[in-house]
RNA sequence: CGGUGAUUAGCGCAGCUUGGUAGCGCACUUGGUUUGGGUCCAAGGGGUCGCAGGUUCGAAUCCUGCAUCACCGACCA
């Protein structure tokens, strides 16, 4: 490719609206363009990169022996019906109808259409296991897209779903699927963690995320400092304190705290570490059919955060997770927020395991501007039963029994679950076993955040010229720079000579035929991250040698015009 | 969804307080100059100032509404 031919597309300067390295870069090196709030034009170079990565993909999935199949973005919103999920999504999916006034909705995923799919086509054992996959557009209505293309609203995902018969089957598929992944991320030569972690809104058990280590990441990764133990935050589980819970020592007291409404505020008021301090929240429980709901306390450690999906997943307490209003908190406990506490609570209360650990603290006295001191679980207050609430922090031990809990910021690029048979039962996905008998299928999901896999490479290889593409993702491998090519014919015959043979061998190169200064060369192609620069100028020519300059690690080197070519040997 | 801010040439911004001919840098075009790290000189092209109302002799500027974009928050007991 010659650049005079080319949408090169670099830009000096970046815009304003650009917040993380990665969608700086993919602005200036002219990968992608914004069309609206989370919606992205890909440039040829930043298609050259995304296509790269879609290969990779497809080649291991290929080698897993996944099969592959390309479904429609856009799915009648019937199927969504039946699954239950029309109504759980949520405002995400955006839904649309068509002239006829037909409902439909905008992919997000395409659990429905697989599923109605197998369940029409595979009739027998015999056909299973079955694995297949798509690398297709899915789009989901972002609350807050941001960061460029790595939380945009449109994206490029793979996503695979394997049917099975047995646990065992799919447990097999899914080892298959992790293994395969970790071939995947090593290949696009990323820093990469498998992390234990809740399946959300998709349904299943068993489930890993893939995170890319990068502090501009969204998730909060809990790993052991002394094991290979690592979780999503909202998945790791925090231990109970070890040892017995210390005896009382204070006796129970009733102080005013006029304005003291937070945790901060109370703890400061009367000068009580906030580790000795619980807080008191109130959320919307389970009902049962036509009941009103009920309210529950949840008692946490006054430095500790509720993990919601803890929460959600206990058995008492309304799915999605309900924070009471203030109407409901006045109903139920007699004062309002920020004077709640379990002593003589006539709700349920739930408590965290290390609020429940506590001694001698201090919480709400459910009158406003009220707060007891001196509390302790049993003698002062008995009713209530204890739970996992809580986020992780840094310093609780491991859950897995090894060392201490170390948190760093993850990129989600992969996520694979056991989905069990959630889809299949309600689509009513079934085959005849041997015995001759219907047996509705198990399945698995398997998803790969493609357009989101290039900001991640970036934001784990750059430095302040530009993006260092790893070369299996480079949108070239080699580009070819010549010095004051107008003026000079032997330059500008030496470049058009190793330009034809690079192309004639097959390899990605970009000739830089404009007639610009050598400084302006430079600038661009070390921001598009080309790993590798040929230099063509005169001063060399003499010597029959060009410099060669390797755009990861700086090297520079001559090397004699005939022998170039053996740089892309192998 | 809430809060904050922005919207003026392709990009980055000034002008608005105090209403009166729309500006700067980059990019682009032409000519010259320079040629191993974002040259220099000169001449040009490009904007219904986000949209709709209002005030005024006159609005980028003041007022109202709307839209879009961005950032922060959505953990509150």
């Amino acid at each position: 490719m010659r650049t005079s031919q080319y949408l090169l597309s670099t830009l000096k300067e970046t815009p304003a609206s650009a917040e993380v390295i990665s969608h700086q870069l993919m602005l200036r090196a002219g990968l992608v363009r914004n069309v609206a709030s989370g919606l992205y034009t890909w440039l040829p170079t930043g298609l050259k990169v995304l296509r790269k990565v879609e290969n990779i993909v497809r080649e291991e999935m290929e080698r897993a022996n996944a099969i592959e199949v390309l479904m429609p973005m856009v799915q009648p919103a019937d199927l969504w019906e039946e699954s239950g999920r029309l109504n759980d999504y949520g405002p995400e999916l955006l839904r649309l109808n068509d002239r006829h006034h037909r409902a439909f909705v905008l992919g997000p995923t395409h659990e429905e259409v697989i599923t109605k799919l197998v369940s029409n086509e595979i009739n027998s054992y015999k056909q299973l296991p079955l694995n297949v996959f798509q690398i297709q557009t899915k789009f989901r209505d972002e609350i807050r897209p941001r960061f460029g293309v790595m939380r945009g609203r449109e994206f490029l995902m793979k996503d695979a779903y394997s049917f099975h018969l047995s646990q065992e089957c799919l447990q097999k598929t899914y080892d298959i699927m992790f293994d395969a992944y970790c071939r995947i991320f090593e290949r696009l030569g990323l820093d990469y963690r498998p992390v234990i972690a809740d399946t959300g809104s998709i349904g299943g058990a068993v489930s890993h995320e893939f995170h890319v280590l990068a502090d501009s990441g969204e998730d909060d990764i809990a790993f052991s400092d002394e094991s290979d133990f690592a979780a999503n935050v909202e998945k790791a589980e925090a231990l109970a304190p070890i040892g017995d819970r210390p005896a009382p020592n204070q006796t129970l007291s009733r102080i005013d705290t006029p304005n003291a409404k937070t945790i901060d505020a109370v703890s400061e008021f009367l000068k009580v570490d906030i580790k000795s301090t619980v807080k008191t929240l109130l959320v919307v429980g389970e009902t049962d059919k036509g009941e009103t709901a009920p309210i529950i306390a949840l008692v946490l450690r006054g430095d500790h955060q509720l993990n919601e999906i803890k929460a959600e997943n206990l058995a008492q307490i309304a799915t999605p997770l309900t924070f009471a209003s203030e109407e409901q908190i006045l109903a139920s406990v007699g004062c309002n927020a920020g004077s709640i506490g379990p002593v003589d609570m006539t709700i349920l209360v739930i408590v965290d395991r290390s609020a429940a650990h506590l001694a001698d603290f201090v919480c709400g006295a459910n009158t406003d501007n009220v707060h007891f001191t001196g509390v302790n679980w049993d003698r002062d207050c008995s009713d209530y039963t204890v739970e996992d609430l809580r986020n992780v922090v840094e310093g609780d031990p491991s859950p897995c029994g090894k060392g201490k809990i170390v948190i760093k910021r993850g990129i989600e690029v992969g996520h694979i679950f056991q989905l069990g048979d959630k889809y299949a039962q309600a689509m009513k996905c079934g085959v005849l076993t041997e015995a001759g008998k219907n047996q509705i299928l198990t399945m698995g999901c398997y998803g790969i955040g493609v357009s989101r896999i290039v900001a991640a490479s970036i934001e784990q290889n750059h430095d302040k010229y530009g993006i260092k593409w790893p070369s299996a993702i480079a949108p070239f491998q080699v580009a070819i720079v010549p010095m004051n090519m107008a003026k000079s014919v032997r330059v500008k015959e030496t470049a058009e000579k190793i330009y034809q043979q690079l192309q004639q061998a097959g390899i990605e190169v970009l000739f830089d035929d404009r007639k610009e200064r050598p400084g302006v060369m430079f600038a661009d192609h070390e921001l598009i991250g080309t790993p590798c620069l040929l230099i063509i100028g005169e001063r060399n020519l003499d010597n029959q040698e060009i410099e060669v300059k390797n755009r990861i690690t700086g090297e520079k080197s001559l090397m004699a015009i005939d022998n170039i070519m053996s740089l892309f040997e192998k």
